[in-house]
RNA sequence: GCCCGAGUGGCGGAAUGGCAGACGCGACGGACUCAAAAUCCGUUGUCCGAAAGGGCGUGUGGGUUCGAGUCCCACCUCGGGCACCA
């Protein structure tokens, strides 16, 4: 047998009773429920106003919004990682219920995107149809699980019902600005008021001189999205323009992986780097885990410093520095090759060489200066800057490490206190002087230094008379003193910088929304009116934006929708006559409809807005004061950490400041779950083989008969170790399914998925089963007699046991509990009367469909979705005695049982009369004694 | 290089600073069976021992503590993220 072939369960031989609890029988079962539940509408949960209101049910029900990170509905269907992640949210939701909660529990589609769209491009057929296809073949795998959804507020994105709100929203955030004072969103017609009133001033002159177009240019610098000449990242293999997120670390496209080059691009962007700061503070507000906050900050890159300016013949270098304190050791400048003073600096005698080196770093993507490796290069443009400090003619060089798209695009060098700085110094001959004393005790004659000084030092050659560094030694100081300095001299003030780009938000593509924007004959954007609203994407049979060889770096970008000249020329009235228009051809990246779905699950039918507030403030507003607010579990991939949740986070916020939602945050508590990995195999040439067909041989692999090497990774098409879900419930049931998933490991490890392992906890339920149900005639068979004491007080461990395990997520120790309990009963010889109903109750949020099923056979009528889970009596968790392991020097040597309410003196007489204890001691006094109620006895000899 | 995680039986994994290895897989033995499967019962960290019992055991080395898988320091290995970020 294959290692990864599952093993079928028994094959159902002639005698068979007919009611065993088999792959078969569990399919049965399911399907009836999932029918019953469906014609029931049990999991519809009520709203607080709109129309899906039922204000009586909600009232005294605490509410749980328990949201999954929703799917792309790919052609190949589910894959096992979705299972996992919606088995736990299910197993929490219904946990819930149980514990009367009002749950929110649905799934949508993110279903705008690039395969649909390919995909397109190669039948010739629509990609909603395509798309509609697939979602209905996902809806019932998920269906198939046993997932107790709200059907009814399931959406798509690509609905225009869905994405008409998805260009409202796009045009709330059109039509507002970021006041730096108040730190937030304002309507944009609040700063035309500003700027009338006199009270703010504008980037661009006097309001009141300004012609219109002169006022719409104004504004654009102030919203929050905008249309700029900008550094975009262009893939000409994909036809698009991409997001800085959406390249990866080596320059490529996240998604097809070709080369990406910047290029100055008219395109949308977002200003999310306004919010920068508050999306970095509120994570504080947050239940994340810190490796996810950590990429969040990390990503936006907040760095503090000061912008210090250095005097040229050619004007001032301005430059951005973590620390203004090494100031005094700053022996050069180096610009990035793309820096706007180069040429002015650049004197006759270096021009040769400037323009050649300029010219041969543009024609580097960055796969290319990564491939390079890190040997400094550079060249001297001919110029000096004045060092303000001390007045001290400085060399001006431009070299490629210094990066254009970070802070000025301009360094002042420090050899002495930066390893690259130090490098290239050494390189090329620069002077390197130390402005520190180092404690490592390498003195300061820098010419015996093999690397750069960083830390805390006292400082030397460090003062002009009116700063005075030397004898300082903290550089929080040295950083604090230099800056006042520099703010009281006008040569620089204290500044912050961030990694974060602006968000580029167009794409030249067909499967995305439209932009509610037309231009006119001028080319300014105007927002189309809500009436116009949707701006529903148009028909065509062209589906491709015209794609260039990926590396062909000057190729310009050309929309399927730019085709459709029908469509993009239109006249319309927008309040000074009827006027011609052009509508904006490119449409949104796929990260649009995912920035606010939750949201519209809220009420998921309003016409009248994108969600009630009503809605809003019920589900996700703050439950106390100063807390975020947001969805109670999102539970989803690590793999968004920076795309999806930072740009989710971001408009979220822009509707907070704006008024339209009540939580500052989206999703208050996140939980990531890990990866299901398989064995992955490859032969000879390192080519995966299909992992099923893989045969174990001798302690090796062989597939063919060659042999082959194993792996572990992610389960999937590529390392062709997939395993598809739904053959899983083919053979087991979706209860087996869902509770080995959850008693792999716990939710958040990646784990190996191993076919051979399922049957656990089939044999499980089948125990289950059998102990609660006659085999031969599907009656329930339960023991008459109510149960011992010893079988009560591990009923009420297991109740208080599981009860904890499901309120952290901990699914596998859950699961193990009850395992525990049934093995018991096993050994009973079934389950005693009394013991049914808790016992099924506590395996309904886990499997479902055989709860339901065997509460039914227990006489039951109703679903128990909604039966009261069970409750622990206190009394019966503590137990009559108590064994009490008795160590000697922290070694077990013995157990003595003595009553549970025995005093701490009690429980140490009982140990040391204990005759194993008195043998171990021989007759010594013990030096101390630690008893610990209830746990252990510890005596030190 | 920097920032996060994680290292426990043959395997997946349990263990509020208090009996290491719950639960499951696998393996071994037994019952049932003509036989097998399924089911049920039992054993299963490792070493010494016939047994009773004992030694050793949570990546490595130190430390704190009556007591450390758990806390602290240093290191090793693996996984993830970021990276010429000034």
């Amino acid at each position: 047998m294959s290692p990864t072939e599952a093993p079928t369960p028994a094959d159902t031989p002639a005698d068979t009773p007919a009611f065993r609890y088999t792959g078969a029988l569990a399919q049965v079962i399911e399907s009836r429920w999932h029918d019953r539940w469906d014609a029931e509408g049990t999991f519809e949960a009520p709203n607080p106003a709109g129309p899906l209101a039922d204000p009586a049910k909600v009232a005294g029900r605490p509410r749980k919004f328990i949201l999954d990170m929703f799917p792309y509905p790919s052609g190949t269907g589910l894959h096992m990682g979705h299972p996992l992640g919606f088995t736990a949210t299910d197993m929490y939701a219904r946990y819930m219920r149980m514990t009367g909660h009002n749950v929110l529990y649905t799934m949508g589609f993110d279903a705008f995107g690039l395969p649909a769209e390919q995909f397109a491009v190669q039948t010739g057929q629509h990609p909603a149809i395509t798309t509609n296809q697939n979602i209905a073949n996902i809806r019932t795998q998920l269906r198939r699980l046993g997932l107790s959804h709200d059907h009814r507020r399931s959406i798509s994105t690509t609905d225009p019902g869905y994405y008409r709100w998805t260009q409202w929203i796009f045009l709330q955030v059109f039509n507002s600005w970021f006041d730096p004072d108040l730190k937030k969103a304002r309507r944009i017609d609040e700063l035309v008021a500003e700027f009338e009133a006199g009270t703010r001033a504008p980037k661009g002159g006097d309001w009141a001189a300004m012609s219109a177009s002169e006022r719409r240019r104004e504004l654009e610098q102030w919203r929050l999205a905008y249309v700029s000449e900008a550094p975009v990242n262009w893939c000409p293999g994909l036809g698009t323009v991409v997001a800085n997120e959406e390249v990866t670390a080596d320059g490529r496209s996240d998604r097809g992986n070709f080369p990406v080059f910047k290029r100055n691009m008219r395109q949308w962007m977002m200003r999310i780097t306004t919010y920068a700061d508050r999306l970095i503070d509120d994570l504080e507000l947050l239940d994340w885990t810190d490796a996810i906050k950590a990429m969040q900050r990390n990503w936006i890159g907040r760095s503090e410093g000061a912008t210090v300016h250095f005097d040229t013949a050619a004007g001032p270098i301005t430059v951005f520095t973590t620390r203004p304190d090494t100031l005094f050791g700053a022996t050069f400048m180096v610009l990035a090759p793309e820096h706007g003073l180069v040429d002015a600096l650049t004197t006759p005698e270096q021009a040769a060489a400037v323009a050649e080196y300029r010219a041969s770093a543009a024609a580097k993507d960055d796969y290319d200066r990564q491939n390079e490796g890190r040997e400094k290069t550079g060249v001297f443009t001919g110029s000096y800057a004045t060092n303000p400090l001390d007045g001290t003619q400085i060399p001006v060089w431009i070299a490629d490490y210094v990066l254009m798209g970070y802070g000025t695009g301009a360094i002042m060098a420090v050899p002495c206190g930066d390893q690259r700085d130090f490098e290239f110094a050494r390189k090329f001959g620069l002077p390197i002087v130390a402005i520190q004393d180092p404690t490592d005790g390498r003195g300061t004659d820098t010419s015996t230094w093999a690397d750069a000084f960083v830390g805390d030092a006292p400082y030397v050659n460090s003062s002009n008379g009116s700063l005075v560094l030397d004898s300082v030694a903290s550089v929080a100081e040295g950083v604090r003193l230099t800056n006042e300095w520099l703010a009281a001299h006008g040569h620089g003030e204290a500044t912050i910088t961030y990694k974060l780009r602006d968000w580029l938000f167009s794409r030249q593509r067909y499967w995305g929304e439209p932009f509610p924007i037309v231009y006119d004959v001028d080319g300014n954007p105007h927002a189309l009116p809500d009436d116009l609203l949707p701006v529903n994407l148009p028909e065509t049979d062209q589906f491709s934006p015209r794609t260039f060889d990926p590396d062909d770096a000057m190729s310009n970008p050309e929309s399927p929708l730019d085709r459709l000249q029908d469509w993009v020329n239109i006249e319309l009235d927008l309040g000074d006559g009827v006027q011609p228009y052009r509508r904006d051809t490119n449409v949104m990246p796929q990260w649009a409809g995912s920035c606010w779905y939750e949201l519209r699950y809220l009420d998921p039918t309003n016409e009248q807005a994108f969600v009630d507030p009503a809605n809003e403030a019920y589900w996700m507003g703050p439950t106390e004061p100063d807390a975020s607010g947001g969805v109670d579990l999102y539970v989803g991939g690590v793999e968004h950490a920076v795309l999806h949740l930072l740009y989710a986070r971001f408009w979220h916020k822009v509707l907070f400041d704006l008024g339209h939602v009540s939580s500052v945050e989206p999703f208050h508590r996140l939980f990531n779950q890990g990866y299901i990995l398989a064995a992955a195999y490859q032969d000879e040439r390192g080519m995966y083989v299909e992992a099923a067909d893989v045969q174990a041989v001798d302690g090796g692999y062989r597939y063919d008969g060659q042999p082959v090497t194993r792996e572990y990774g992610k389960m999937g098409k590529s390392l062709k170790n997939a395993i598809d879900p739904d053959e899983m419930c083919q053979q087991y049931g979706a209860d087996t399914l869902r509770l080995y998933l959850m008693s792999m490991g716990p939710l958040d490890a990646s784990r190996p998925w191993e076919s051979k392992d399922v049957v656990g906890v089939y044999r499980f339920l089948q125990r289950v089963w059998r102990n609660i149900v006659d085999e031969d005639t599907g009656a329930a068979r339960l023991l008459p007699e109510p149960a011992d004491a010893d079988t009560v007080r591990l009923l009420h461990r297991t109740i208080a046991g599981v009860r904890e395990e499901l309120d952290n997520l901990r699914f596998n120790t859950a699961i193990a509990k009850l395992i525990e309990l049934n093995n018991h009963l096993t050994k009973l010889g079934g389950c005693p009367v009394d013991i049914a109903d808790p016992l099924v109750k506590m395996l309904a949020p886990m499997a479902p469909h055989v709860a339901e099923e065997l509460w039914s056979t227990l006489g039951h009528t109703d679903s128990l979705a909604f039966e009261p889970f069970p409750v622990a009596d206190p009394a019966l968790l503590v137990a009559d005695t108590v064994e009490y392991p008795v160590q000697i020097n922290g070694k077990v040597r013995s157990r003595v049982t003595v009553a549970a309410d025995a005093s701490g003196d009690d429980v140490l007489a009982v140990a040391l009369a204990d005759e194993k204890v008195v043998a171990a001691l021989a007759g010594a006094t013990p030096k101390k004694t630690i008893v610990v109620p209830g746990r252990m006895v510890n005596i030190v000899a």
